[in-house]
Order: C-alpha cells, then structure tokens, then sequence
DNA sequence: CGCTCTTATTGACCTAAATCAAGACATTGC
DNA sequence: GCAATGTCTTGATTTAGGTCAATAAGAGCG
C-alpha cells in the first residue's frame, strides 16, 4: 500500500463505478459519466483502526466523506468532557454533514473497525452540482433524512424505557444490515456494549442485563457480539409499545 | 381580512422587503431584485391560533415555511400515542424541512400562540435556486444548523440531569431572544410548563419544582410565565457542569 | 361577581435505572 | 502456557426523577 501525503493510492480510478457500496452513497442515481466526474473528485484518506479518528470537534470542515466499508461512530462532548454518541455510520453513510453551517466540525468521528472513507472536498461538491444538478437534491435529501432519524432518537430518549430502547436499536440495526445485503436475523455488532449503552442513554450494566433477560424470555440468542432475533414479533412488540401489542402477545403466551 | 383558498391577503406585496424577520430567515443576504422575486413565490396561509396545526406527522410535503410571528412547536408521536416535542420555533426559523427526504411531514407543527407563516412550495424554491444560487447554501446550512441543535438535545437527554437541561434550555432562549432584539434577562414563555418538561425529557412537576428551586436559590424569579434571569453566571455554571464551575462557585459561596 | 377550566405548585411515596462491587470470560502479548 | 488487559455479566444497594394526590392561582365567561 503506497501512502503519500496521507493521501491512499490503495483504489483503481474510477472505483465507484464498481464500488458495492454506491447504490447506498451520495453518487446513487448518477449518470455513469457523471460518476465517472464524481469519482474523480474523490479523496481516500488513510484507514483508520479502530480507535482513530477521522476528525474531532472543533476541526475545520472542508469536506465531507462517505463510509467506504467498516463502522464509525460520532460523538459530542460537553463542557464537563462527558460524551455522548450521535449516531452510527455504516457503508454508504455521509458523514460531516454537521459542519456545513459553521465551518466547523461539531462532533468527532471515530472508527469502530478497519474503516476506509471516499472524501469529497466541499467545493468539489458545489463544482459538481453544476454539472450534476440532481447531486444538489440528494445532499438535502441526505441531511433530511438524518434529521428525522436523530428526531427519533429525541422520542427514543425522552419517552422510552430502557427496553423499547434496545429493541429499538437492534431493530433499526438490523433492517440497516438487511438494506446492505446481509442478513436481518443475526447481527454482528459492531460497537461495545457501552458504545450501545451511551448511544441510548443508558449505562452499560442496564444493557447488558437486557440483553441478559431478552434471552432468557426467548427474544434474543446473545454470543457477546452475535446477536440473534429469536422472536422478532415479540422484539417488535416491545420497541412499539408496552401497553397495547406487547401485552396481548403476553396475554396469549 | 380577507380570506380566499385558504389564503390570506392581509399582507401587502414585496413584504419581504419590509419583513423585521427577514433578518433570520431564508431571504437574508439576498439582493434587493432577489427578495423582490423571493417575496412574489411566498404564500400566506390562515394565522394559526393556539391549539391549531399547520400540518400534521404524514401530511404530504409540498412546502416548506418560515415563522413570520408568533411561535410554534413540533412533535412526533409515537406509535403508543405519546409525543415528544422536538422542537420550537420562532420567527424567521424555518418549519417542515423533515419532509424532503421522504416526501411526507415527520412531525406535526402546531401554533403554541397566534401565529403567521411565510410558506415557500418547494418547487418555487428550486427554481428559486436557478436565479438566486446562493439560495441553494442557505437551505444547506439551515439543514445543517438544526441538525447542530438537534445534537445538543441528544446530549442534553442522554446525559445532564433535570437541572441541566433546564438551564440550558432557559439560556438557549435567553440567546434565541437575544438574537431577536429582546430583553435577555427576562424571558416570557411562549410555552407552557408541560412543553418544556415534554422537551426536556422530564414531567411537569419536576420543571415546576425546578423553577422553585432556582428561585430560593437566588438564580430566577418565577412569576407564571415571566422569567428572570438574575444570576447568568450560576445559571451557567449549573448548565454545563456540576463538578467543575459550579462546585468551585459553591465553595465561594 | 362567582363558576368553571386550565395551568401550576407542593407534598408523600415509589420505581426504573444508576451506582457500587465482584467476578467471569476473551484476547493479546510475552 | 499464563499473566495482563479489556470487555461483559451479575448481584446488592441507592437515588433521581416519576407517580399519585391535593391544592392554589389565574383566565375565560355567562
């Protein structure tokens, strides 16, 4: 591997044109020659291992990147140092979108695994849409969209119990894994239990007694970082509502 | 007034040009030829009063708007049928931005006083875009900067405890108020109690007692709605950390 | 004005989840 | 192989904030 002014000369050019992970990223929908132009624009910075970081609050922002394969996970920092995790980013996934506004980084970006990104330059991208009006829409769309998953992270932590939180979560990771071609019955986690339990605001013992008791109750086949949906009706119940599924799944069992 | 397809022709034309809240919202920084244009592509839907709804969690996306007076708050509900407010806002903050991605509103925007919009259709904006491209950036950040303030309630419900959060949430106003060219040290509430404790991820009896509290400490005076702010410094201490300034602030106390 | 209705406060008590503490299990390097 | 280390599980105990209940204080209205 050949690395030159942190810059990874690993990829072919033209390498989303074959890239697996296209159909999910900011080039979905484009011409194969407006691909072509887009991937010329792109940047493949280093790799990070786990545990390093792209970037960090407080960073300038000049470009935002697409996760090319491997796991990240984003996170904001009080005053007091305390953290709180924002989100997960899996293949396909643009991060960065939060420095638009100030020119700023406002959380950090860290990798969970091995994670390669495809970046592309802030003003590469307004270049870009110029040629490619459409690249316009599909940022806003992008932004949007993460607007209404982070809206219900909002639900999720100021109105759910520490048990529709998780089944929440695993749900939400497991159709994500499914729109990625694997297999939405068995998830291979790719965070810590107390990567988890930040990220719903709980502490790690909470989670891992939950998913202690999902197993017991069936819900769940648990091998540290394995998780099987057992029952994915009754993990369902639980996330939607305690009151009204739940309890009549309850009521007949 | 007169009132006809639902809308309202109370406002003269090129309002925008004399609009105090063209300041905040998306018109700002556009030339004078510009806001021309811009003012003849908006609409002025029925004020709303207390209680009534702009649109509603599902109601299809064709628009979008800014606060033009009053105040607004938005909320999800959650299959079980409990809200959670995500947000609030006031004059020149734009309103319905959930619904690009999906086509559709996330949320419902409901008037928490009399309130009157400026509703932009999302067509208009594109071709908007074509004569004005800086448009285009000023949606972007937007976007990006609610995203911004999103992550801070995500840190806020994850992590600080009651007192915290309202602190924050009360010196987020004062600044909002601030910016506005209103009084920062006395805030009146557009909202009632059970909204902020509904935001803040807390019941109401927990924020009334919290007003009380803050009050015998010498931080607040409460009058109903009526808000002052008569110790800034403590508030912030208490804000954004218990341990650090504020400890340090108590022991000189 | 007194009546009703909504909104806010305050107190007594309870519980979900946090904290504290002790091990168990994997993984890594020597 | 076996320390050493990081990750996870489980149990005992505590507590911040929720729930339940009663009262007060405005606001709207006939």
């Amino acid at each position: 591997m050949l690395v030159k002014n942190n810059e990874w000369f690993g990829q072919p050019k033209n390498h989303c044109a074959n890239c697996p992970s296209a159909r999910y990223c900011l080039a979905h929908g484009l011409s194969d020659g407006e691909v072509a132009q887009f991937s010329r624009k792109i940047k493949h910075p280093r790799p990070r291992h786990k545990g390093e970081k792209f970037f960090m609050m407080g960073d300038s922002f000049n470009s935002f990147a697409m996760v090319h394969s491997g796991c990240v996970k984003s996170y904001v920092t009080s005053r007091g140092g305390e953290h709180q995790i924002i989100g997960f980013y899996m293949p396909g996934d643009i991060l960065g979108l939060d420095g638009i506004a100030s020119g700023e980084h406002r959380y950090t970006a860290e990798a969970l695994e091995t994670t390669s990104i495809c970046e592309l330059a802030f003003r590469d991208y307004e270049d870009l849409c110029n040629c490619a009006p459409s690249l316009q829409w599909r940022l806003l769309d992008a932004l949007s969209q993460k607007m209404v998953a982070e809206q219900k992270m909002l639900l999720m932590l100021g109105k759910m119990t520490s048990e529709q939180r998780l089944a929440n979560f695993l749900l939400d990771l497991s159709s994500c894994m499914a729109a990625r071609g694997m297999s939405a019955q068995t998830i291979s986690l790719p965070m810590s239990r107390s990567d988890i339990a930040n990220y719903l605001g709980l502490v790690i013992e909470t989670v891992s007694r939950l998913f202690s008791r999902f197993q017991v109750e069936g819900v769940l086949t648990v091998q540290r970082r394995i998780i099987g949906i057992s029952d994915r009706t009754r993990l369902q119940a639980i996330a939607y509502n305690n009151c009204e599924d739940y309890c009549e799944l309850d009521r007949v069992a």
